[in-house]
DNA sequence: GCTCCTATGTTGACATTGTTCACATGAGAT
DNA sequence: ATCTCATGTGAACAATGTCAACATAGGAGC
């Protein structure tokens, strides 16, 4: 009642809350109650704005995406592809910056990708995590630093690898000080041989 | 109050009940109450025999694990790794199998690799889904159809790579249809050349 | 500047859920 | 036959998602 909310910022607020709740608690453990009560708003009020819960919930896993592929974008520039040492840091470096997303952001990780937030089959305009793994892999065969004959479907085999690895490290299957030899494990298996750097990454 | 289970068989019967609810609406929309109500017991007579919800779920989510487990073994005993084709065909299989139960069991799949079923790491005497990879991986090594000097941390890889793959399968990231260029990408990338089969696995 | 409409928030209620506690009861050991 | 403990019951509580009826504020149109 101090504040009232409109102005039309009362979606936004709840899903900043949303996802402040779920990076501490996981998406599981967050109510729709209890964000509307520290909005100081009606518990209904979310209803004008979201369909369901679930729906500001996606709304918070789009958010989780975006971050994602934020610091993937972040590795890119990091590394221009001008020279092959560069290019593979960056196939390296988005990897690292996968598997980091999913340990330092465990809860929103799952949300993301989780049941309910369903990944919608990757467009063919696409300019999220997927495209950048990508070019990032043509960037790699454009220098032949690939071995010869791997390059087809490749990137559903490279994302499945670290999405995989993400979950397990998610999961507590895996230590994260494991992430050395995942990491290591790839080069080994998708760059020629003497191509190998000792430090892939960074 | 028609049958009373004062024989002990009430904890199997809720976990079968809850493993049928599962499977069809996901572990999500399960309910201890109705569970309770289909098995014509009081709600509350679920807490002589679990301490939680959560508790329950995990059984059920030990029999998904023993499921997948069971796939995995039938492969390998379908094909006695006395040599190298079958050593293939092991290798190609196991993935196989992993990645059908993820598209047969979406919502068993999801318990049993999700966050309530928290997985331990892997314990050096398993004899799991995990061990059984590692064994189909040291049985192409002996036959020596790897490619030279990948086999170190290779379990984590393909682990990984079947794991995250299956996972994409049941998120719907990725059609079924792509299990065979995964497959095939999989065969690519870790068999000498000159030694993939048309058909990898069945 | 007044009026009306629509977007937005509130109130109160309902069904459902997980969980607990006090109590009943039946089967097996003594 | 009695005692005891494991197992099931009944009633209750707090919390949750959701909805329908209602209030209201602030801008659009005159």
């Amino acid at each position: 009642m101090s504040r009232n909310y409109h102005h039309g910022a009362l979606a936004e607020a709840m899903v900043d809350q949303a996802l402040a709740d779920v990076r501490v608690q996981g998406a599981e453990h967050v109510s729709l109650r209890s964000i509307a009560q520290t909005l100081e708003v009606s518990p209904s009020s979310a209803y004008n704005h979201f369909a369901d819960k679930d729906d500001l919930l996606r709304a918070v896993g789009a958010c989780g995406l975006a971050a994602l592929d934020e610091r993937m974008a972040r590795v890119l520039a990091a590394h221009p592809a001008d020279n092959p040492d560069a290019a593979r840091a960056r196939f390296s470096g988005l990897g690292r910056a996968y598997l980091a997303f999913a340990i330092d952001e465990t809860h929103l990780f799952q949300l993301t990708f989780g049941p309910i937030c369903a990944v919608q089959e990757i467009p063919p305009e696409d300019t999220g995590p997927y495209n950048k793994l990508t070019t990032a892999l043509d960037d790699l065969d454009r220098w032949q630093l690939l071995k010869p004959g791997i390059r087809s479907d490749l990137d559903l085999m490279v994302w499945a690898s670290t999405h995989g690895m993400a979950t397990l490290l998610v999961e507590g299957a895996v230590p994260p000080e494991s992430v050395d030899a995942f990491i290591d494990s790839m080069a080994r298996l998708v760059f020629i041989e003497g191509a190998l750097s000792a430090a892939e990454g960074r």
